[in-house]
DNA sequence: GTAATTCCTAAACCTAACTTTAGCTCAAGC
DNA sequence: GCTTGAGCTAAAGTTAGGTTTAGGAATTAC
C-alpha cells in the first residue's frame, strides 16, 4: 500500500469502486491532475478519493463531466473541500435537482389526470396541452400529442 | 395532404415535430410499422401521430426506446389506444416514475443534510452512508465517498 | 411535361462516457 | 534476478439515440 508519496491509480480505483480506465478518462477530461513518479506512473493525492466520490455524486445528480469540471475548478486543489466550499456548490446542486424533480412531478400529475380522462384521444388531456410544452427537454420543436395549427378534430375527420 | 391511403413520413414529422430521420430510426427500432405504397414510400396510420407522441412523452419520463417498445407491444396496432389500453400502460409508468422521483428526492434530502454537516469530510454524512448505495443507477460496484473495508479514519491517519 | 419536392437506402458520422486491445515498461515478491 | 502483476500510451470499440451524406427514384406543382 502506498504511503507518503501519493497513492497509485489502482488503489484509488479500489477505494472508489471506479475502473482504472475511468480514472484515466477523468484525468483526460481535466477532472483530476495526478503527478508522475520517477517511473512515469500516476500518483494521486489521498484527497482525490473524495474528489472521485464528488464526481460520482454529481453524476447521480445529473451533471455532465464538463459541468463537474466547473465545480471542481472552484474547489481547492489537493485538499478536502471545507464546509464553505461545499455549501457554495450545493446551491447549484439544489436548484438543478429541484428543477428535475419538479418536472417529473408535473409530468406524473399530468399522467394521473390522463388516466381519468381516457387520454391520448381527448384534446383536454394535460399531456396534450400546449402550455405544458415547457416541460420539454429536447432542443428541436417537438409537439406532443400531435397538437398543431390543424386541430385534432379536423385531423380525425379527414380519414 | 394525404387522405385515405395513410399519411406520409413528412406529414407525420410535421405533425409531431420529429425529424424524418428520427421516425425512420424508430421504425428500425420496432416502435412503429408503416406499410409501403406502390412506389415504395412509407405510409403511416393517422393514429401513429399519437404513437409518436406517446414515444416522446415516455422519453421525457426517462424510458429507453426498448422499454417504450415494450409498452407499445401491449397497444393495439393501427388504432388509437382506448382508455383501457392507456390505463394499463399508466400503471407501469406510475411505478417507474414514482421510483425515479423517490430516488431524486432522497438524494436531495441527503444533500440538504450535508450542507449542514460540512459534508464530504464527515463519516456521518448521508451521501457517504453505505445504506444509500441503493440510490446508485450504474452497473458496476461504485463506492461513494471512498467508503470501503478500511475506514476513512484509518485512511486519513496513514499519510 | 418538366421542375421542384419529397422520399428511398446504406453507410458514415456524432456526442457522452467509458471500456477494450495491443504492445510495452515498471515495480514488487520470493 | 526473475517472474508476475500493475501501469503506461494510443487507438479502436461500445451504447444510445439519433443526424448527415450520397446517389437515386417517386410525387407533386405548375
Amino acid at each position: 500500500m502506498p504511503q507518503s508519496a501519493g497513492i497509485s491509480i489502482g488503489y484509488l480505483a479500489e477505494r472508489t469502486g471506479l475502473a482504472v480506465s475511468a480514472i484515466r478518462y477523468y484525468e483526460a477530461q481535466g477532472l483530476v491532475e495526478p503527478w508522475r513518479n520517477a517511473g512515469g506512473q500516476r500518483r494521486f493525492h489521498r484527497a482525490d478519493i473524495r474528489r472521485m466520490s464528488f464526481i460520482m455524486i454529481a453524476q447521480q445528480f445529473g451533471f455532465s463531466l464538463p459541468e463537474i469540471r466547473g465545480f471542481l475548478r472552484s474547489l481547492p486543489g489537493g485538499r478536502t473541500p471545507t464546509k464553505d466550499d461545499w455549501a457554495r456548490i450545493s446551491e447549484d446542486f439544489r436548484s438543478h435537482l429541484d428543477q428535475r424533480i419538479e418536472t417529473l412531478v408535473k409530468l406524473r400529475d399530468n399522467l394521473d389526470g390522463c388516466i381519468g380522462c381516457g387520454c391520448l384521444s381527448l384534446p383536454n388531456c394535460k399531456l396534450y396541452n400546449p402550455e405544458d410544452r415547457a416541460a420539454q427537454k429536447g432542443q428541436g420543436p417537438r409537439y406532443l400529442m400531435g397538437d398543431r395549427p390543424e386541430t385534432e378534430a379536423e385531423a380525425e375527420n379527414a380519414p
